[in-house]
DNA sequence: ACGCGCCTCCCCCGGCCGGGGGAGGCGCTC
DNA sequence: GAGCGCCTCCCCCGGCCGGGGGAGGCGCGT
């Protein structure tokens, strides 16, 4: 059986353009189409899609209500995949906090749209696509600091918030984190929340692999 | 205030050697010597090491039930790196759930020693040092199966164990893992402590950076 | 037939984690 | 001086996590 997706964005070009590339594959299968967030839920209820590729701002209800208003009124909800313009989107960031399961570059090429769907199918998380790597790899002059500083001010993370997913990204706990920057664990926790929230991260694991996977930090 | 170390071995030339290798540094100091575990206690009270390099195994008292010892009964006990001839010894990751904060190869290049006594000393774990990526670097044909096959057989994980790390390392929690390998959450349990005590990680988030770090899972 | 390793599942429990919401101080800019 | 961003700290709380300890089934090799 295919994989049934609901395509959301309220320009007809760019539900044509992943119309034309994802029916493009055996195995997935354009449920349907919306222009806007508010024509969401009734054609949720009625198609019952897999997946919702959904363009964050839209007129009339955009991308992060909708989802909000999805998982909270639909039974079995779909998973739902946000597709954004620019990857400095904070909007994006609140629809992943808002029950999103992951994030798509509208440039991204036809093979990473389809693999981002395939795996949204499949139950994964997909929160740092390629993209996101080649922003890193385009600063790529034998790596280093830029690429870091790049990734950091993608997220939009204050220096602190960075200096503290370093240290995560050592596997020291809140506790260890606040000894070693002598503050509290409560201002651990706050600068580790604001971490998670950025990077569109659930708990610590999936940050530190971010940053791995961003070349935030790199492995050796 | 330089470092202070505590030499337990009971070779008398590995003793020399670490001497050697950490008295040529400004800021480290060789408190003393011992040449098994039982000595080790009075010896600790009596000078206040800051770290104490034990081998793992040694007559009378091995490192592991040294370890175990010196944070039962000294207050304000020394840091304790953990030093073995045998990358592949299971004894080392019993010393580090006793308690230890880090392992060392005897045959680490000087540099890799020095470094490993200095950030043992700043209160950093040290569980996955240079000689384990080496590992997989000596497997380097283009990365891929053979360096990940190898470091599974060094942390001896079972097949299923490799599954789960695999897993963590793309962020899923236990309940997440379970359903998708179709088991209950009490056994990714079992499995995720298997892998925690094999790798000598706390949490998930330090086994997932092994995975990193070994290049048992890779960016990109 | 027995031991052994592996996979599976169970209970209890303490603790760290992460969410929500709030608040004060500081330096900067307008 | 008013706003704003950042860093700092606080409380409450539910939940996942990880430790300890145990147990049964299965295949394998001796």
């Amino acid at each position: 059986m295919p994989v049934r997706v609901l395509l959301v964005d309220d320009e007809p070009l760019v539900r044509a353009g992943l119309r034309a590339v994802l029916e493009a594959q055996p195995d997935i299968e354009v449920a349907g189409e919306a222009a806007d967030g508010a024509a969401v839920i009734p054609l949720v209820r009625q198609l019952r899609p897999d997946v919702v590729a959904m363009d964050v701002r839209m007129p009339l209800l955009d991308g992060i209500e909708a989802t909000r208003a999805l998982l909270r009124t639909v039974a079995d909800p779909p998973r739902i995949l946000v597709v954004t313009t620019f990857e400095n989107d904070e909007y994006v960031y609140e629809a992943l906090r808002a029950g999103a399961d992951g994030f798509l570059l509208k440039r991204a090429r036809p093979a990473e749209i389809v693999h981002a769907v395939r795996l949204i199918a499949e139950g994964e998380s997909l929160l740092f696509p390629a993209s996101v790597r080649q922003l890193a790899a385009a600063y790529g002059d034998g790596g280093g600091n830029r690429a870091a500083r790049a990734v950091l001010e993608r997220a939009r993370l204050t220096e602190r918030e960075g200096e503290v997913l370093r240290l995560m990204a050592r596997g020291l706990s809140n506790a260890e984190i606040a000894t070693r920057l002598v503050v509290g664990t409560e201002t651990v926790k706050s600068h580790v929340s604001a971490v998670l929230a950025k990077l569109g991260a659930r708990d610590r694991t999936q940050a530190v692999i971010a940053a791995y996977e961003s070349g935030f930090v790199a492995p050796g």
